[in-house]
DNA sequence: TACTTTAGCATCGTGCGCGATTTAATTGAA
DNA sequence: TTCAATTAAATCGCGCACGATGCTAAAGTA
């Protein structure tokens, strides 16, 4: 048994690291999120439109990797927090754009101090910056593999 | 600041790669695992249970990095599947003990296919096996530091 | 022993993710 | 021009994740 099935032993994975990676990040975000009554995927929401003041469902999906069928409820929501605004196009009557409301503008300042409150919990020192780097590079490598 | 690794990972560009590539690469595995009915923590947790036979809700948990109020609800289900049984301990009847069902013995076999198949699909040259090896090096060592 | 604290699991409510399907608008082809 | 094909969102159902809380059993304490 020890050597036959080995491959399926959870630490020879890639998948269950990222999966576990990826939730224990979501809860270090969480504190500093609730704090300003936001989701980690609002947040994200929020980010691309700090970026694109306007933008479709469509393009939000592209960014994010999600499509409607995630992305309608949870902007839905997010309106009725009144940080954002829908409206249909009037050019392409299929599509719904998507605008931040004043409150969704006015917590770019607010979220601008989370990165320099989270850096004590990362930094202490057992990564380099050069092996993080290779890191980056190689996600980013598997997300472009992963996301044709 | 500016040159602490931890202030790239602030800057969203681990954190949401890591969101996306953990959904991308559940996807992959998604048409392999529901050809046995399976979803991918039930997958986690045949493998949890194939490594050890017994065990706790708790120590599944610990493995997983997920607590009793994700697990119960999903070991129900498994149980309702057949894929495993769960028995109070008459030790302490606190713990529930997680068996393996026949079914999932039986999948075992089935599943011993997948990570072979996966492989597959990320090897078309872009990425070497060391770049995925120090990759998953690096990886670890964020989980280990993230799950304190 | 009696009582408090802790541990293990279960329950509840909310918000994702996502496969499958639906609806309506636009595009494309004969 | 007519009508099929495509596209953009929305809807539906299910299974997680997870914070908060509840419940019971075990362990600790005076």
């Amino acid at each position: 048994m020890e050597t036959s099935f080995a491959h399926l032993y959870l630490e020879n994975q890639l998948c269950f690291p990222l999966y576990a990676a990826s939730r224990l990040t979501t809860k270090i975000y969480a504190p500093h999120l609730t704090a300003l009554d936001l989701t980690y995927p609002q947040y994200l929401v929020l980010m691309v439109l700090w970026q694109h003041q306007t933008q479709t469902v469509n393009e939000i999906g592209e960014k994010l990797i999600l499509e409607s069928n995630t992305l309608t409820p949870l902007l839905k929501r997010m309106e009725q927090k009144e940080l954002i605004k829908r409206k249909r196009s009037s050019n392409d009557e299929r599509q719904v754009i998507i605008k931040l409301a004043d409150k969704g503008e006015q917590l770019q300042t607010l979220a601008s101090d989370i990165p320099r409150k989270l850096i004590a919990s990362f930094d202490d020192g057992q990564i380099s910056e050069q092996e993080l780097l290779n890191f980056q590079k190689t996600l980013h490598k598997l997300l472009a593999l992963m996301n044709r």
